[in-house]
DNA sequence: CTCTCTGCAAAGAATTTGCAAACAC
DNA sequence: GTGTTTGCAAATTCTTTGCAGAGAG
């Protein structure tokens, strides 16, 4: 194996190394694959699998399969943050979205109230919430005002 | 007008004042529109727009047209609890609910959890959250040990 | 009588699946 | 070579829309 061990469970911090845990992790390097892995380190923002798709100059349902491999192996996640289409992005820290319900405006929670957050919910439940699937629904303090 | 003017605004405690509700808020109450209420009240429990649909004998098309006139009154509010279709419910206490993203397993957040959840969004973020329209996401007991 | 609401049928968006050819290793 | 991956096309699932007739107030 030319690749350290550590790097098959741990996200890629870049597209070099994300590139080389793809074949850590025993997918193969197809052209597409390896455009999709661009495609999501080079938008530095979540990207949804049509916008995948026509970066990554592929089928949408390769862009489909490839992000699913890639999630299955932990170095991909996805999220939902309305009622459209599914973003995807490379793994990595995990962001808490607040949004708001009216008018769909999104802010991120500040860390330290997000581990705010997970302790509360993981004493009183037992679950660890990591909150970086859905976003936290609520009233923007523009909306609230009305 | 024969309804008091406060069940206008508040969510409607019983099926009975529900209805009452609805022609207050100016729709009509139709067959379709009586149904898919009591189908709401009766199932104790979220339903999704073809359960609805099928407990109301509609046209699935009804049963969204109705759920979303529902809604936008504030007789109804509708949620997501993973990848599957909506679920629709009674307007009424809001409920946070955590789901497991490995196994799907689901539960309700403790009142008081949720209410310093809730302090600490707002408190960072300045939203409002409700914390009820998607679960809060991560790893139940049985997942997180693995 | 008027305007809302209905069922049916068709359209739409997001995602999944079947399959034969192309490709990685 | 062998098993994975691809593009294309079609199917699925959930939801929305257009329309002419039925029904509520």
């Amino acid at each position: 194996m030319t690749v350290p061990a550590h790097t098959a469970l741990a996200p890629a911090p870049d597209l070099h190394s994300a590139l080389a845990a793809v074949r850590a992790r025993g997918l193969r390097l197809s052209g597409a694959r390896r455009a999709v892995v661009a495609a999501l380190y080079g938008a530095g923002r979540p990207l949804s699998a049509d916008e995948v798709a026509r970066a990554a100059c592929c089928d949408p349902a390769s862009a489909y399969r490839n992000l699913e491999a890639l999630e299955r192996v932990g170095l991909v996640r996805h999220m939902h943050v309305g009622h459209s289409a599914a973003l995807y992005a490379p793994a990595g820290a995990r962001t808490a979205i607040v949004a708001c319900e009216r008018c769909g405006a999104r802010t991120i929670l500040a860390p330290r109230a997000a581990a705010q957050v997970r302790a509360a919910v993981r004493l009183a439940s037992g679950f660890i919430p990591h909150l970086d699937h859905f976003p936290l629904t609520g009233l923007c303090p523009g909306c609230a005002n009305r």
